[in-house]
DNA sequence: CGGCTGCCTTGACGTGGGTCAAGCCGGCGC
DNA sequence: GCGCCGGCTTGACCCACGTCAAGGCAGCCG
């Protein structure tokens, strides 16, 4: 099988373990994707935030390598041995457990510049699943190389550190949020937080297009896709959007807002 | 303010604050009460838990210091500065956030051998409030010196990683609790969780006494406290729990894990 | 002792959002 | 072209849970 042709399936078929044999091939083919953090464009962003310039050469001399990941695959699952942490480059991804009774339950949504995987951790297993909403591409960062740096005495340690701690922070707003809010507070948080990320990355912040079904986004909040798209619609009735299928134009902002402190006061 | 009659409960009467003259005074009294991770009865189940024995002896040099916190008093806030992460000795806490109209969103309970005060890593000050409910004893482990542990090349880095890993694992589990259970599942996971955590501590599995309110527990589960009452009576109708008050017997295990898994099948 | 306060229970009632069902739309394969 | 399928919207119905209110019980204080 042609693992040279990697643009097409063949790499995201495989997100975790493949032959020894293509797996070399493989890595040789993508070895120009290797990436260099002090030049990438989301450096500002992503893992090398706040590093000083000593930290950054070091991370530059690991070479972190690439991975697509075409719409719909998974980057890894529950259970899988966990070796990498993952930065995304470009598109979206989703966490998900699943159910004892199969249904999925989803925990986050990613987008370039966030780091997926450190939920395993814990285990040595991961504790979730990432699949991509579109066509993606990962940097792949062995935690053992993460973990040698920050022996060898570097500022690594506090700078992984602080990205867990900041997943924890999130969580707990996520539990607020499904702790103590209605449909429509919980879906103007969303859209908010979304608009924050994207202008953070340079979109607008006004208008753009969701890469996740009503079914994803009510999994996530806690409600039934129908409630997702009652509430689309009640929002676009009190003119603070206009929503057409999976694109949406924020109209009035300051009464999102409002909408999202309805509980919060 | 009487803050010289300190008396006999010293170490417990002063929590958080007293005057720096009584500070020293205070420190030199606690002095014994110093704590070597390596005598004490929680070494399995907390911070030392999976640690070589050189590591431990550097644990033990350390020799935390031991701090009570008195019922219904916090020992931090959000806001504080985050100096230390504390493990719980003795006795129970509830962590919450503050919602901006005031009300609180109870996060988590933690129980001897836990470790709380993760969060505050992100951002250098903690994003939570840590309350006991009821007399508490910690351990305060100064952050920076686990940092210093870590550059020194031991194993201290992983350890906290995983703590942390772990926390974050805990707070998806209860995500999928908000998001997708009904009331008697959610409460019907909480008991089954407590009882847990109660017999890996040596203690009775089956029957216990609740440290919280139920307005609390409604808090943390995302319902009503209303409802966490009927609830209970509803178990207690379907011969699954003996309630009184804060008093519960689990009569019928496996029906209540049953009640637990009616959504999750 | 009596009254107060905090916590809990229980009932009556209303409603937000879940459930079920029908129908629309766009994309895809035949 | 047609039929199919997946994602979305909308309506009708209903039930689990929130809301409001009354009352009990234990602990505390004057």
């Amino acid at each position: 099988m042609s693992s040279a042709t990697l643009t097409v399936p063949i790499p995201s078929l495989v997100p975790v373990r493949i032959e020894p044999r293509l797996e070399a091939a493989f890595m040789a083919a993508i070895a120009p994707l290797k990436t260099r953090c002090s030049s990438c464009h989301l450096r500002e962003l992503c893992l090398p935030c706040g590093m000083t310039g000593v930290d950054i050469q070091r991370l530059d001399s690991l070479m972190f390598s690439r991975r697509k990941v075409l719409a719909g695959q998974t980057l890894y699952r529950e259970g899988n041995r966990f070796q990498f942490i993952y930065a995304v480059r470009s598109g979206t991804f989703k966490s998900s457990l699943t159910l004892a009774d199969g249904r999925e339950q989803v925990s986050g949504f990613y987008m370039s510049g966030e780091l997926m995987g450190l939920d395993g951790v814990a285990q040595g297993t991961h504790a979730s699943n990432a699949t991509a909403l579109e066509d993606t591409e990962v940097c792949a960062i062995p935690y053992s190389l993460l973990t040698e740096m920050t022996a060898a005495g570097s500022g690594m340690q506090h700078v992984v550190s602080r990205l867990m701690s900041r997943e924890i922070v999130r969580e707990h707003s996520l539990m607020m949020l499904l702790g103590s809010m209605n449909a429509e507070e919980r879906l103007a948080a969303f859209l908010l937080n979304l608009s924050q990320r994207l202008m953070t990355r340079g979109y607008s912040a006004s208008e753009f297009h969701l890469r996740m079904s009503r079914a994803e986004i009510g999994s996530y909040l806690g409600m039934k896709l129908e409630t997702v798209s009652r509430t689309f619609s009640a929002f676009q009735q009190q003119r603070l959007l206009e929503v057409d299928k999976r694109h949406i134009r924020i109209t009035d902002l300051e009464g999102l807002r409002r909408a999202f402190e309805m509980r919060v006061r």
